[in-house]
DNA sequence: CAAATTTTGTACTGATCAATCCAAAACTAA
DNA sequence: TTAGTTTTGGATTGATCAGTACAAAATTTG
């Protein structure tokens, strides 16, 4: 039919993903977006509507990819408090030492960027997080019938605490707060479960 | 001597500070920054140095207002445990029905936006990160003094933990987290205290 | 009033932005 | 081989960016 692709748009979105997360949206130039994928702009702009198209793309992916990572956990055959402590863990790896090469979250970066002026962007967080949200809730319930955390509580506030806990740290691993003190806010979260 | 400025500096300041919360920093023009303060491009850069130079100064401006609060809370009479509830009260007043008018906090971010990216900005965050963190730390020991927060706990590590439960709710609040789900956040936050 | 000094408004700079245009290249199906 | 189709590279668009240049306006001091 006609002339192929020569390259691979998963691919591509995967490297717009890198550069979106190391500079953020706006601080991405379509010239860094070329350079990330090694295409040319009309092949960008010809598999992609727009800059903003792209980055919805990246984002998405970035959530498919750390909630797949996330409900490894929260299926696995831990406790429930095992689960949670294993969550908020890999912040800890992720953040424990930030000046070195730290990029944080792109969830958390995107919410504080762009959340409050791009709507279609506010409804894709807004969706990953009340999936997030749901997942916890769950976990944390079936800790409940299991006996592994106090049944008196409210597993809906556990599971918005914990994600705000998260999101804590993200903030704070930014500002310089370094290893130690992140785990030490992990062992406090977990005392409040 | 000369021609005086008919405009005051302070107010100018406020001017941008504002202009810079609602957008932030990348987001704001220096045309945007002229409609805030009503000044003309001529008498911002006769007055400060760059749009840069003026951000900082905005963000100085933030971090004495809020800290001016803070420590007004800190440094009153109520109990310890108390003057905790207190601040998070104050993130669920600010915080509480973002989608009205939210601008968030422009700590929180300018950190998730710059600090990555901007030695300068991430030294004043640091600092203004490091005196919260004294401050309350000090009204934590105060309280364990008192007998109202236990004294086997490390008031660094709580004093962390708060920090980052506050930056947590500014976070969860933009992505559509409302104002009951933060009063749970406040309860389980005070529950590990 | 006049000299000195600073602020102010406006026009402008060169760089960069996202996005488009267009024709040449590359490929398939007939 | 050729007609038909899509991709690709490179030039280009018009808008906007932060910051500057410059002269007119405004004010104080002598």
């Amino acid at each position: 039919m006609a002339r192929p692709r020569k390259f691979d748009e998963e691919r591509a979105v995967d490297a717009a993903l890198e550069a979106f997360w190391t500079a953020g949206y706006e601080a991405t130039s379509t010239q860094d977006l070329c350079e990330a994928t090694g295409l040319g702009r009309s092949s960008i702009y010809n598999t992609f509507k727009s800059k903003h198209d792209l980055f919805r793309r990246a984002l998405l992916r970035y959530m498919e990819r750390k909630n797949g990572n996330i409900d490894a956990v929260l299926e696995g055959g831990l406790p429930a408090r095992e689960k949670l402590r294993a969550l908020l863990d890999v912040i800890v790896e992720e953040e424990g030492l930030y000046a070195e090469d730290g990029r944080g979250c792109l969830v958390v970066n995107s919410c504080i960027e762009l959340a409050a002026r791009d709507a279609e962007v506010a409804r894709v967080l807004e969706r990953d997080y009340r999936r997030r949200f749901e997942a916890l809730k769950a976990a944390i319930e079936s800790g409940q019938r299991d006996g592994d955390i106090d049944r008196a509580k409210d597993a809906g506030a556990l599971a918005h605490f914990v994600i705000a806990a998260i999101g804590g740290m993200r903030v704070s691993a930014r500002l310089g707060v370094g290893r130690e003190a992140l785990e030490g806010i992990v062992r406090t979260t977990l005392d409040a479960v």
